[in-house]
DNA sequence: CTGAAAGCGCTTACAG
DNA sequence: CTGAAAGCGCTTACAG
């Protein structure tokens, strides 16, 4: 005995309409040569039945599951919730449900999440590689959101262009000795978004990189950055890659009686939940989520339902044995979206009848 | 023409071994009763052949997806990567997969966030309400994730008991006067984790309750909340209900020159992200997702297996017009999962000698 | 212990 | 413009 769905399907509106399923099917779908009369009679119908038509009998006759996953290798990233709101709103404009996968943060679990989802059956993948991850056979089209200097991408937020923009900001506000807070020179969305930022500065403005990482390796897990001493230093700006690095400066500042953005100002990436609700609020640049999804998603569809324009193994790619039956990195027009500036800060470095701190100001 | 699937399916399997498809099926699932030896060559060919089962077929032949859906009304919600994670990580030891569905903070959307997923198929979905959310007719089995007090609640954190032992902690610090700060007295979770509090304070302890909500509706939103003001008022301890309120009073109180936690103290709720990165990192109550997030997948698949125990409308809930043919609130044995204290400050009011603050140091 | 057969709900050439 | 039929891949009674 086959577990029968509760709903209605194409044959019982068939019979209750006495045309065939054929028929039925293709007025519904609107691809058949069907009476527009008829058309009419058999769409009422369907309605008043309620009826839901069975994604399963779809998928096992098409081949297609009307569904993509979306990998994150790192899923407590704080961007989680702008990217899978984005992707699941494109994809399902597009008519495709999104399953999530999730590595835990641990590289070794991503193929793992990406299997699960190829046994799910997914027409194809957008995937949030953190770190050089290797997106290795995923044997079905693939979308990479990473950043546009990464062989392989498809579409991403224009980091470098967005590191610009915030060094403009800086720089026309008078700033002339900026500290750069990153956490690991291996972040290739990192790197971009500093090298944007150097790249815009001029020449006589001052600047130095403080990699978190490597602070941590020494001092351990939430130590201080020392940005007092920085400020002693005659920093007056600091642009960290993200708002949570963003943060974690600002409240160091603050802690140490440091007037942000009086004394000192903090810029940040990303446009976090937080960044607009703290004290001072922090100007950051935002990542134009919703068009980068639809990119990828656009792209990944095309792939899917007209076999577009792809690439088996980007460039860079290599696959270690067989390149795997499927698996195509997705190519778009337009891989690059700007970023957009949003200003909360706005003081330049405080002028000579301002800069009387002393140490004792300084050290808490 | 059928589209077919790349790999190989059951025939496949069967015919290079000359066996029937229902025994390799038998074989590979374990239910039929085939010999030993069969079986081993079975598994053995199914794995060469790098043999992936077609959830479309199965999902077809069973009536079931083996997909879940979450939905969180509120996407951009902070704590949604910790319970995507959690929902996730359970799913699929369940052998299920994760739909999201988001309705974009609106509530009119929920209802068509729902359609979409029972339109993929869904066995059941998880739903984490916001405000009061009506979960009407999903037309499958639902797992609610809420609060205790709440009808309808699968299975949540112990909010009040959340709510207690902040008290307990800052109580025992010696705190005398804790500001409550919450954002809108119509949230379930956020009344539960009050009402903890302040049940749990002696009666010598003086409390107070900042809506944010209102303070916003008067001076527009991202205003100050006036805190230096309380401090001067005598609050030596802020409690607020989310981490993210806490970092708003925390920034604030800085800003104001006022020194956390040497002067007063701030807690909040959820171990967001950034409550261990800021300095000083705030104490607060975190939630054991992975254990509510088990709790209510397992009484989900419970049902959908097994037809457990079930509740049609949960208590309170009504129905508008007909109840949904297959909704159904899922319950579990153990509804509310204990939160874990995270201390970060321990530091009570400031002793009398250190109590020096005057007005100009605090209006920065 | 193993196999033949039916059927889940759909779409798609093909015939009329 | 409409319908009969095949078949996507699977599981499950049932017969042997």
């Amino acid at each position: 005995m086959a577990t029968t769905r509760p709903g209605p399907n194409l044959s019982r509106i068939a019979a209750s309409l006495g045309v065939s399923v054929a028929t039925v099917s293709n007025a519904l779908s609107g691809k058949g040569r069907v009476s527009a009369e008829l058309v009419e009679r058999i769409r009422a119908t369907a309605a008043a039945l309620g009826y839901v038509p069975s994604q399963a009998g779809r998928a096992l006759r098409t081949g297609r599951s009307g569904v993509l996953g979306l990998v994150l290798p790192d899923i407590s990233n704080p961007l989680f919730p702008q990217i899978a709101q984005a992707i699941e709103y494109s994809a399902s404009v597009a008519g495709y449900g999104v399953l999530i996968a999730d590595s835990r943060a641990d590289v070794g679990m991503q193929t793992e999440a990406i299997n699960r989802l190829v046994e799910r059956g997914v027409d194809g993948m957008v995937i949030v590689p953190r770190r050089g991850t290797r997106i290795s056979d995923a044997g079905c089209p693939v979308a990479v959101i990473d950043t546009p200097s990464t062989p392989g991408n498809t579409v991403s937020a224009d980091h470098w262009q967005g590191g610009r923009e915030i060094a403009l900001h800086l720089g026309s506000l008078g700033h002339e000795k900026i500290l750069l807070i990153g956490v690991s020179p291996s972040s290739n969305v990192q790197n971009d978004r500093i090298g944007g930022i150097k790249s815009a500065l001029g020449a006589k403005v001052k600047t130095e990189i403080l990699w978190i990482e490597k602070i941590e390796e020494r001092d351990g897990p939430g130590c201080l950055l020392g940005l007092a001493d920085k400020v002693r230093q005659g920093f007056t700006a600091f642009a960290a890659v993200s708002d949570l690095h963003a943060l974690r400066a600002l409240t160091e500042l603050q802690k140490a009686g440091i007037n942000v953005p009086d004394t000192v100002s903090v810029t940040g990436f990303d446009d976090l939940i937080w960044s607009s609700v703290v004290t001072p609020a922090l100007t950051t640049m935002r990542m134009d989520m919703a068009a980068i999804a639809d990119i990828a998603i656009t792209a990944l569809v095309d792939v899917i339902e007209n076999g577009g324009p792809i690439e088996r193994g980007g460039p860079g790619e290599t696959f270690a044995d067989e390149p795997p039956p499927g698996s195509r990195l997705v190519t778009a027009e337009k891989s690059r979206v700007p970023m957009q500036l949003i200003v909360r800060q706005s003081s330049g470095p405080p002028g000579p009848a301002k800069t009387n701190l002393s140490d004792g100001e300084l050290s808490t």
